[in-house]
RNA sequence: GCAGUUGUAGCUCAAUUGGAUAGAGCAUCUGACUACGAAUCAGAAGGUUAGGGGUUCGAUUCCCUUCAACUGCACCA
């Protein structure tokens, strides 16, 4: 990299990480001098179809629009005001109506490659995002004494993605697994213990030494069937929940052992899945601290009784007022006193809010949840400014339901919902096949963490990469498969790099042979740097929308831009300068395809 | 019954929230290994965006309507 007369150090500080960022501060600055209504015009730059250059700014047709003025004159009046600093960055045509179509000139990508070679480079250039803020992210929220089945997938998966953008962007990020770990089904599975204690405890004993959860699991079904035929099991039940919830020392050690043991089995799916939580505090952490929500919301006037219930109305809102045709209010205590969902959630957003001062909240939950969180949230939001507290911004992050290829949801064919554990094992299985098959040179250990790698990586990118709030249709084939827009496809192409690194005996990133790279020249160079550039795009709009898709349809561009300037261009050429100017591109390539993985919580390869 | 969501190529999905000629992959058809990994690449074909109407410079996107599927509706989570 030549130097600037300004000098090295203030060029690199000068380095624009977000160029549709950088567009849309000049196309502000253009609209000051040119006059405009700034109150009615917003830039709306975006990232364009290739034919159009690498940005569109559409905002001149909606402010001429609104400000009823001639839209290609409007355009031509930006352009001419545009500030020598966008003009350094990018050639600005005006299309049809009055579309502004940048093309970022060939030095402001160098810079862009010179300025972000590192995994902290891109980091920190991102952090300013949503720096100084604290976000919670409340996924996964299994249920003890149950274990995780394919239900459970969408949630964990996603919320990690979000947790680790949002942490990439900046944020101070609170990962909690808000378990399922009180409420009535306990004194079903203490009286199945109990029951199994005095009737055969050997086998009782062994069981819950090896598969500790099953059997948990077992008793939970056992409890729950013979409460259901027998009247009095059903009030010996009742008597245990009241039990353990007035504290009986027996009752809450066995309740602490089923939740000991789930909270392990957990574990080791979070561990294939790169999921650790920071909290883990689950309805019964809340217990006590839903009285005082009970009081306020009452002493503001949030809530009122109804039918011997505690409800909450929302009569601005024709689906939750009292005056619908059948109404459906809040409920935040039931009728017998006891605390349900809504007490404890209402609890946990206060918590949030004292606790971690948090400035947002997103809840990973099923959308079939959606009118609970609806409710959930205005409730929250009339209580905090009726108590004078800064409401976090709450989101429920809803998504669709994993299909089978009947339509139906995903079962085994007996009916039953599939292990969470037997599905990432059957993916790992099926990608074991195809290492085996394709690459039976690499030793077997390291066959086998490829294989996890691969298959659990083609679970985790297969409900990632489709929009979170559409249902999806499961299918092994699609999935393992090795083409398309899958996560075997994008490994290939991280494992391809690594090679040629190791093949050339490089280093990526290595200033020596950097700083001796030619300016780009080829289409296929050209066209690989446009992409990389749009890293901060990918991310920007994940961000702004929360749905991970973005980022993998983003992550499948560039492993195609990739792989089409690697067929075009040969990277291992005599002329050095030709060669690091090539191997520079190939190092942010790879660069950024392991760090956009990681973020969506893959793990990569060096071969496979 | 009321309400909500959805309907896009044969199949599975996108479409930056009103932008330009609606894009990918699979499957199908043509090509490319003496080649830095062919788990790859280049290309072809495939569409009345469920049907109808409206709003405007512009609609898959917003409004109305018909049809279809799914989901939620007082003490489960």
């Amino acid at each position: 990299m030549r130097a600037s007369p300004a000098g090295p150090l203030s060029q690199r500080m000068s380095a624009c990480f977000h160029f549709a960022a950088a567009l849309d501060q000049g196309l502000k600055a253009a609209a000051t001098t040119a006059g405009f209504d700034l109150a009615l015009f917003d830039p709306d730059v975006r990232v364009a179809a290739a034919q159009h250059g690498d940005f569109q700014a559409n905002g001149s047709l909606a402010y001429a629009k609104q400000a009823k003025q001639n839209p290609r004159a409007a355009a031509q009046a930006l352009v001419a005001a545009l500030p020598s600093e966008t003009l350094a960055l990018a050639k600005v045509e005006i299309a049809g109506p009055g579309f502004l179509n940048f093309t970022l000139l060939p030095s402001a990508l160098e810079t862009w490659l010179a300025a972000f070679p590192t995994e902290s480079a891109l980091r920190s250039a991102s952090s300013a995002t949503l720096a100084g803020q604290t976000w919670v992210v409340d996924y996964s929220s299994p249920n003890t004494a149950k274990q995780m089945h394919v239900g459970h997938l969408r949630s964990a998966v996603i919320g990690e993605a979000v947790a680790r953008i949002v942490a990439f962007a900046g944020a101070r990020v609170v990962r909690d697994n808000h378990i399922g770990d009180w409420g009535t089904s306990f004194g079903k599975i203490i009286w199945a213990y109990k029951h199994a204690l005095a009737t055969d405890r050997a086998a009782l004993e062994a069981a819950l030494a090896s598969t500790p959860l099953e059997e948990f699991e077992r008793l939970y079904k056992v409890g729950n069937t013979t409460a259901d035929a027998d009247p009095a099991v059903l009030e010996a039940s009742r008597a245990e929940l009241v039990k353990l919830q007035s504290g009986d020392p027996e009752n809450i050690a066995i309740w602490r052992h089923i939740g000991e043991v789930s909270v392990a089995a957990f574990q080791k799916i979070y561990d294939l899945l790169g999921i650790r939580f920071d909290e883990t505090l689950g309805e019964s952490f809340y217990n006590d601290k839903v009285p005082a929500v009970y009081t306020e919301m009452l002493a503001s006037g949030v809530a009122e009784e109804s039918q011997g219930a505690l409800v909450v109305f929302h009569d601005e809102n024709p689906r939750y007022s009292r005056h619908a045709e059948r109404p459906n209010p809040f409920i935040i205590r039931k009728a017998d006193g006891a605390a349900n969902y809504a007490s404890t959630d209402l609890a946990t957003i206060l918590y949030r809010h004292t606790q971690f001062n948090a400035d947002a909240a997103l809840y990973v939950v099923d959308k079939r949840q959606g009118d609970h969180f609806e409710q959930l949230f205005l409730t929250a939001q009339k209580w905090f400014a009726a108590t004078g507290r800064k409401l976090p911004r709450l989101e429920h992050l809803g998504f669709g339901t994993v299909l089978g290829e009947d339509g139906r949801p995903l079962k085994t064919r007996n009916g039953e919902n599939i292990k969470l554990k037997d599905l990432l094992q059957e993916a790992t299985d099926r990608a074991r096949r195809l290492v085996d098959e394709r690459s039976a040179d690499i030793p077997e250990a390291e066959r086998a963490t490829i294989a996890e790698i691969v298959g659990v990586g083609s679970v985790q990118y297969a409900d990632l990469s489709q929009n979170r709030s559409s249902d999806y249709t499961f299918a092994w084939e699609k999935m393992i498969s090795l083409e398309g827009n899958t996560a075997a496809y994008l490994l290939y192409a991280v494992a391809r790099l690594h090679s040629l690194f190791r093949k050339l005996d490089a280093r990526p990133g290595d200033p020596a042979v950097e700083s001796a790279a030619s300016p780009l020249e080829t289409a296929a160079e050209l066209a690989l740097a446009r992409k990389l550039v749009q890293f901060a795009d990918a991310q920007q709009q994940t961000i702004a929308t929360l749905r991970p898709h973005f980022l993998c349809l983003y992550l499948y561009e560039l492993a195609g831009t990739f792989s089409a300037f690697y067929t075009a261009d040969k990277v291992a050429v005599e002329d050095p300068a030709i060669r690091a100017r090539r191997l520079r591109l190939c190092a942010r390539t790879l660069l950024v395809l392991e760090t956009g993985l990681h973020l969506l919580g893959l793990r990569t390869l060096a071969r496979m």
